[in-house]
DNA sequence: CTCCATCGTTTACCGGTGTAATCGATAGGC
DNA sequence: GCCTATCGATTACACCGGTAAACGATGGAG
């Protein structure tokens, strides 16, 4: 169940809040993004189609819902790059933004606590 | 200066040893992705034409090699995905994946060890 | 000097993607 | 009951990317 980026900016809209019609998707993402009413109802129908959305009916329109689950595509996403340009591996890829002084001070403190959070 | 996933593994020809000829990277590359030659001389020119690789005349050949480094690489793709998924910030992905229990131990030691070294 | 093997270059083609207009059904206003 | 606004569905089209074949130049063998 692969999605396309522009795909993924309408799955955005249904993951904050469920269930959306093509308005309310519309709505809350044809500004940001520079699209017609046009373009969100062909993704709409893409993600139909590829079964990554579902729809009910709701007396002249649908509604919208999300079936493919964030999580699982923030997972295959991820897992995607890691596997691709650090070998799978996470560290390697920490490394890389620490090397490129990429962190800010923030970055670093959130990440301590984090990693000190899941050892046991 | 945007390269396709499969003209990365051209590149990642390049970026491990340099120059290499056509018949070369063909070599390093084609039996692993089931290329046939024709595909990387494709790839080989279409990177030429985008500029990331550059070529000199080797008798009747060329011998290529990088001109869009390995490190900028990287850097671009892994800052788009974080600004795409996670606003930019690394530490929700590597978040996500110790909550997806995606983590060895030996992740974590890793790090455990990165982090501390990064703050002074 | 000629022919062939071998390069690199050009052309091909299909599916996916971004972006959108058009069409056909239909529910609601009058 | 009929017309129109509004949905969703269908069609469009150009570009990119993966994959590859065909073509044209040229250097080396004989």
């Amino acid at each position: 169940m692969k999605i396309s980026t522009a795909e993924s900016v309408v799955m955005g809209a249904l993951w904050t809040r469920e269930p959306l019609s093509a308005e309310d998707i519309t709505a809350q993402v044809a500004e940001g993004q520079g699209w017609s009413e046009a373009t969100v109802k062909t993704l709409i129908n893409r993600l139909l189609n590829k079964g990554a959305i579902g729809a009910e009916r709701d007396g002249r329109r649908y509604l919208y819902r999300p079936l493919l689950a964030r999580d699982a595509w923030l997972e295959a996403e991820s897992q995607g790059l890691l596997d691709r340009l650090f070998d799978g591996r996470l560290a390697p890829l920490v490394s890389h933004f620490s090397e490129k002084g990429a962190l800010t001070a923030e970055d670093i403190a959130e990440l301590k606590k984090l990693i000190e959070g899941f050892e046991p």
